[in-house]
RNA sequence: GGCGGCGUAGCUCAGCUGGUCAGAGCGGGGAUCUCAUAAGUCCCAGGUCGGAGGUUCGAGUCCUCCCGCCGCCA
């Protein structure tokens, strides 16, 4: 854009950096981009290869014109640091076409484990949709590699509405947030918020609200209130069958119809991107079990000696919890582990196949852990 | 200039394939409880579904125009 010197003249800067520009002509190697249109146009049919929808009408209106060929070196006299053309050194790689390959290289050989190319799905911001949304599968299509099989495009955080930027001082320190509601916390905002279609609006405030409501409140609560030893003294979690459900009631029966039906639509979410739908899904769940626990009033059955319906609701209470628990892994890992912990679950019994309601016999001790899952943050 | 996306309660969103003229969470107000991370539960208030017109028995949902925001191309 122009913008207008102190001495009145007008100089041409960057839209983004403000820095002055400059016409120049030099020669370049260039990477015939112009013949791989029709490639690249049979990569974006393949699939939903990029996803949310509006990203992949985007790059599908950029394949609809021709594409121009894209330069890949720089005169070795002006960037001299940088790996060689191979058969003239005169010229230095650009570092935009082989900082790429870092991905590859990260996936194909770190770990033997690890040997995925393509990788299933690549996530990245929408401001780099063109480098991986057209010239990188371009070069790895040249190269005769696969390129990745889906695209995960997000938006931006921006605070009030503003992109974050040092010149209006909005930035925010995903350290600073860390410090203040842990990497738990953060994640557990940043995917609850997180549209991947739209941009987010980041609040500190907000994050601490949504963290302590959540983390600390619905589910640290919930859990807190069946492991204690007040009505739990032998720290065990029973088994459960149909009957638990039943002997509760149509409170019993609520919950056992949203417990089984929630797994599905969340698995269906979290397969869609759509993490803060499942979220949503996960947080009904919970707040049916803290309903379902105040109906049933398990404080009062111990009181009057009703232990067998005692046990259900117990029962009942903590598999939900267990569910909660498995079906958050993917949102905040090590939350969830700590839950699953003091459940007593296994590690081998964490996968999604567990991620639903099972009917067992089996008495679990629960983990001898401090049941505090998420303390709750002071703020304001 | 052309094309595309968006605009639903204070905030964040769902609903968007026409049918209880609208829901959830958070926030706000009130009540209640004490097993529990002062948490839980219940109740209430909050809506010109950007605006105008149209189609239809019926529109937040379909069509047209306008307003605002964002993006791509030129």
């Amino acid at each position: 854009m122009l913008v207008k010197l102190p001495n009145g003249q007008e100089q041409r800067v960057s839209t983004e950096s403000n820095r002055p520009v400059e016409w120049f002509s030099e020669e370049n190697y260039l990477f015939e981009l112009s013949k791989l249109r029709e490639k690249l146009r049979d990569w974006l049919k393949s699939g939903p290869v990029i996803r949310p929808l509006r990203h992949y009408n985007l790059v599908k209106s950029w394949l609809d014109q021709e594409l121009i060929d894209l330069s890949i070196s720089r005169p070795r006299a002006r960037l001299s640091w940088g790996i060689p053309v191979p058969g003239d050194s005169s010229q230095t790689i650009y570092v935009w076409l082989d900082a790429l390959l870092n991905y590859m290289t990260v996936a194909k050989h770190s770990q033997s484990k690890m040997n995925i190319w393509p990788p299933s799905v690549h996530v990245i911001g929408k401001d780099i949709l063109k480098f991986h949304g057209i010239y990188w599968p371009a070069f790895l299509l040249a190269a005769g590699l696969e390129p990745p099989k889906s695209l995960l495009v997000h938006g931006h955080w921006l605070v009030d509405d503003q992109k974050m930027s040092k010149t209006t001082g909005n930035v925010v320190s995903p350290q600073s947030c860390i410090n203040l509601v842990t990497a738990t916390g953060l994640r557990y905002f940043l995917m609850h918020e997180g549209v991947p279609a739209s941009d987010g609006n980041f609040s500190m405030k907000r994050m601490v609200r949504i963290a302590n409501s959540d983390l600390a409140d619905g589910i640290g609560n919930l859990v807190s209130r069946c492991c204690g030893k007040s009505l739990n003294p032998l720290q065990t979690r029973l088994g459960v069958s149909p009957s638990s459900f039943e002997s509760c009631g149509t409170p019993g029966s609520d919950l056992l119809s949203l417990l089984e039906r929630t797994p599905d639509i969340v698995h269906d979410e979290y397969q869609k991107w759509n993490f803060y739908k499942g979220i949503d899904q996960v947080m009904a769940l919970v707040r049916g079990a803290n309903g379902f626990f105040q109906t049933m009033e398990p404080w009062k059955l111990k009181k009057e000696g009703q232990l067998d319906q005692l046990n259900a609701t117990m029962a009942v209470t903590l598999e939900t919890a267990r569910v909660v628990g498995t079906l958050l892994q993917p949102i905040v890992p090590s939350y969830s582990e700590r839950l699953l912990d003091k459940l007593g679950v296994p590690q081998e019994n964490r996968s999604w196949d567990f991620a639903r309601l099972r009917w067992t016999t089996t008495e679990t001790a629960l983990g001898s852990q401090q049941a505090v899952l998420f303390p709750r943050i002071k703020f304001d």
